[in-house]
DNA sequence: CGACGGTATTGAACGAGGGTCAATAGCCCT
DNA sequence: AGGGCTATTGACCCTCGTTCAATACCGTCG
């Protein structure tokens, strides 16, 4: 049961780690992701994992942000195409990873939120990324910026996520009629920021 | 250091164990909120906890339940007003409840997210009363239902999540502003639904 | 008003899992 | 082939969740 002692280079041992833990959360969630689970899968001691992340948590944001690195690498849209083209390209290939690494990305929205603040931060730069390239395409869509562009874009942003999540467990509509709904949500949403905002109550 | 014994009737000490940890979370995140802490806080031995929950997880629950109960009671709208103004009443309340428990709030979005399936349900069964409180109010407010309304519905009150947290850490509107946003919000996209989708590319 | 009993409460003990470190042994280099 | 650098080990400690038999508070009854 105990393995031979293998000596790899440091590069190499880190990649592995790395890579181990973002497929092991393909069947597990980041807190059920244990020192001693990776350890075994990984078949090295404990220990060893001292060497390459200070603790627990750095580990668990290393591998985090791995797979957030991959996410934006995957939908990255082709930039010789028109801002509209880039927009729905873009929500399909998020479409498809949240498909298609459905629990690690879950891990992502979940660590997101978990006590971590460095875990919460690798979220919000990988939203912004997200929103940066939506932002960055607003001119060329025909939309105008104010002082509540940036809250409404995250907003959207926030809503692509639910929705996305929702629609992948229960999809009540087809994956074209999706992208279509949250492609026009987007425009929908910006333009209600330029209707005079009704008073409150009292 | 330590204190007397004090005998308590079984719902008083399990109202208090409540309260007090609902009030914790007010300076500490959930999984800061260590059986240590609060009994130390409740000046109890640790032990006792295990009376009044099995574990340190059913006690998490319990807490946080009671919280987002305490916030859907305060955000209910009055039934006697029409409906666009119980929206936006129920917006100015629920942003009243986020900016005075702001941390609370945090701890039930950020449970929701943990790995924790029951605190997961519990975060969904409050949005599904904040999203059935709209879907209630569809025909009131000029709206029609297709099979994407529930989706857009929850995605909108996920929008909404999003950008009260962010408008609390940083207002760039004034209150009144991003109410109306919000509350603008909700038409444009449902109705963007009505628009056929854009077929997407290739 | 005092003892008595039910049960709220304790605290010591256990286990699992994170974190440390001096000792060990693979692999590259000459 | 041997030696040295350092990747790797495994035993140890500590924190924290959890259990349970023993304890003592408080309402009740004589």
């Amino acid at each position: 049961m105990s393995h031979p002692r293998v000596r790899l280079s440091p590069d190499t041992r880190r990649e592995q780690l790395l890579d181990l833990g973002v497929s092991l959360l393909a069947t597990r969630s980041l807190d059920e992701l244990s020192i001693d689970l990776l350890a075994e899968e990984a078949g090295i001691s404990r220990g060893l994992l001292y060497h390459y992340f200070r603790n627990k948590q750095e580990f668990h944001r290393a591998v985090v942000r791995r797979a957030t690195d991959d996410m934006l690498e995957r939908t990255t849209p082709d930039p010789s195409l028109d801002a509209l083209t880039r927009l729905t390209t873009g929500l399909a290939a998020y479409l498809d990873y949240v498909e298609s690494n459905f629990e690690p990305f879950m891990s992502l929205v979940r660590g997101a939120a978990s006590g971590d603040r460095f875990l919460r931060e690798i979220y919000e730069d990988a939203r912004g990324v997200l929103t940066g390239r939506i932002l960055d395409s607003i001119g060329e869509l025909g939309l105008t910026r104010s002082a509540a562009t940036r809250l409404l874009i995250d907003g959207w942003a926030a809503m692509v996520e639910e929705t996305v999540i929702s629609w992948v467990q229960e999809p009540s509509v087809s994956k074209d009629q999706l992208i279509g709904l949250l492609a026009a949500a987007l425009p929908a949403v910006l333009h209600a920021a330029e209707s005079p905002a009704r008073p409150v109550g009292a």
